[in-house]
RNA sequence: GCCGGUGUAGUUCAAUGGUAGAACGAGGGACUCAUAAGCCCUAGAAAAAGGUCCGAUUCCUUUCACCGGCACCA
């Protein structure tokens, strides 16, 4: 067997200071879909996931709840690591390395220490004295884009303090060239073309050197300085140096080597991080820059509004789990499938409860589950078995292809599209056309030649949606192989 | 304000300089292997104005609407 690339995968680390919502599950779930995919592909491969852990606004909650900032986080970090069970990750595949890396880890801070000791001896970090924005209103520092006309909107009357303070800066302007370069140099970097677009604007603009530290009076829950008692890095610069410390580096070198560079995942708050702050740093501690950053979009409520507490239409991934696991045994692949089937890729898409139960009865519960009870009747009353079908190599390997192009191309949305449009339908049109459970009375040679053909079409299915729907993929191939009915419908009506 | 994008059936999307396709939803029909599921049929669409062209939904201009980006929120 040939080796195949071994493939790194990773989301972003979520701020640990709320609750798991369905945005970030979409992120997991597709970084999960696409490493099952080169998995499946024969690759070997890596995926990285966590919890960012260390700032100011983690530090005030914890304070506020009166815990130390190790028992807050820790708790979180829970939350958080319970999405891998709930929301059926490969976390215990053979041929996956699933890692759930905690910014507080004590390699992660040891790796962040070296590679701010990196920046340094290259020339790119310094100390400035700079200015910051302080409405005394508020007892609160404000960044440009929080003021209106230069004023804090909550206390418009009162004039803004300028508070002056002394932090360690990287000099991203070093890299505005460098980056050009890099992006001409790599036209699919970032995934999709308008998201790379906004970021060539971005660095075309010219950069600006951004602050990488905090004053360790302030806010004291961070990686510490190295050299510098006073200060703490700012959880940026930590966060982002995951992507490598949670292969290794800079302990283990050829466990780095061998998964390096990384595709990673993240959402389009987090474009600019991921795509031009990071891969300046890495280029500054001489680092290879990452393969691919792949962008999603958002996901809306009804309408396109924006999901909100106040709003109350906020979706919660655990919700929509519950919701389902009365009439399925695989509660997990529902929200799987209408986060990948129902949002597209690169775009925003709106998702409800009732949304999610309308994609559910039509492509879960009449499509794919009622197909495979239909087959699975005619297969076991009529006794034919799997092995042996004439099959229909030429449209299998045109079906394939269509998803693992896209699957390659990041657009997973459209693979999953393609094995409902192109798999299911033309099953279910199939037995409508051929009538094999007529034809078993006069013609009962070809009607077991037409279900034979179903069930190899099917398991050619449940096979393309292996990294989709693995529990679900794993079942109907069981069915197939053991020649079984479902004792109880794969996905029920809903009462 | 500047830059970029989008505007096609009730909804979500597609293709195309020459008859605008699909899915979901809606209405109807014939069947019965199946979870009253599925199949077939039907209805239903180019934001507005101008220009180029034999011909524009497609190319260009303008207007309108919406979305994204324009750095310290992770």
């Amino acid at each position: 067997m040939v080796d195949k690339k071994p493939i790194y995968i990773t989301t972003t680390l979520p701020y640990v200071n709320a609750d798991p919502h369905v945005g970030f599950a979409m992120e997991i779930i597709r970084a999960d879909a696409l490493a099952r995919y080169y998995r499946l592909a024969g690759h070997e491969v890596y995926f990285n996931t966590g919890t960012d852990e260390h700032g100011a606004k983690i530090y005030e909650a914890a304070t506020n709840e009166g815990v130390d900032p190790e028992v807050y986080t820790d708790k979180l970090a829970e939350r958080f690591r319970a999405l891998a069970p709930a929301l059926g990750l490969a976390a215990n595949i053979p041929g996956i390395t699933f890692n759930f890396i905690r910014t507080t880890d004590k390699d992660h801070v040891a790796a962040a220490e070296e590679f701010w000791k990196k920046c340094e001896a290259k020339g790119d970090i310094y100390k400035k004295l700079y200015s910051v924005k302080y409405c005394v209103g508020c007892e609160l520092e404000k960044t440009d884009s929080e003021l209106e006309n230069g004023r804090c909107p909550i206390h418009p009357n009162r004039e803004l303090e300028f508070r002056e303070e002394e932090n360690y800066f990287f000099r991203f302007s070093n890299y505005t060239e460098k980056l050009k370069k890099f992006y001409d140099d790599h036209p699919d970097f970032v995934i999709p073309d308008f998201r790379f677009n906004e970021m060539r604007a971005f660095v075309g603009r010219g950069l600006e050197d951004f602050s990488i530290s905090r004053l360790k009076t302030k806010m004291p829950w961070g990686v510490p300085v190295p050299g510098d008692p006073d200060q703490v890095m700012y959880v940026w610069f930590d966060a982002l140096v995951n992507y490598v410390s949670a292969i290794g580096w800079p302990k283990d070198m050829a466990k780095f080597t061998k998964w390096w560079p990384v595709i990673q995942y993240c959402g389009k708050d987090n474009n600019r991080q991921q795509s031009a702050m990071w891969q300046a740093m890495l280029m500054s501690a001489d680092l290879p820059n990452s393969e691919h950053i792949v962008i999603n979009g958002f996901i809306n409520s009804a309408g396109g509004q924006k999901m909100s507490k106040s709003l109350g239409n906020v979706l919660n991934p655990f919700d929509v789990i519950d919701a389902f696991k009365d009439v399925t045994p695989f509660p997990d692949d529902v929200l799987r499938f209408v986060l990948l089937h129902d949002i597209p890729s690169f775009e925003d898409g709106d998702l409800t409860m009732e949304s999610i139960k309308a994609s559910y009865a039509a492509h879960l519960q009449n499509g794919l589950g009622n197909l495979t009870s239909r087959i699975m009747k005619m297969a076991t009353s009529y006794a034919v078995v799997y092995t042996d079908y004439p099959g229909d190599a030429t449209v299998e390997t045109q079906k394939s292809a269509v998803v693992s192009g896209a699957c390659e191309q990041f657009d997973l949305h459209k693979a999953i599209g393609e094995i409902w449009s192109n798999g299911i339908g033309m099953l279910d049109a199939f037995i409508q056309r051929e009538e094999p459970f007529k034809k078993i009375k006069t013609d009962p040679v070809r009607a077991k030649e037409n279900v034979a053909y179903l069930l190899n079409n099917l398991l050619s299915i449940a096979q393309a949606l292996k990294p989709f729907l693995p529990r679900t993929a794993e079942e109907i191939g069981r069915l197939i192989r053991e020649n079984k009915m479902p004792e109880k419908p794969l996905f029920a009506r809903l009462p």
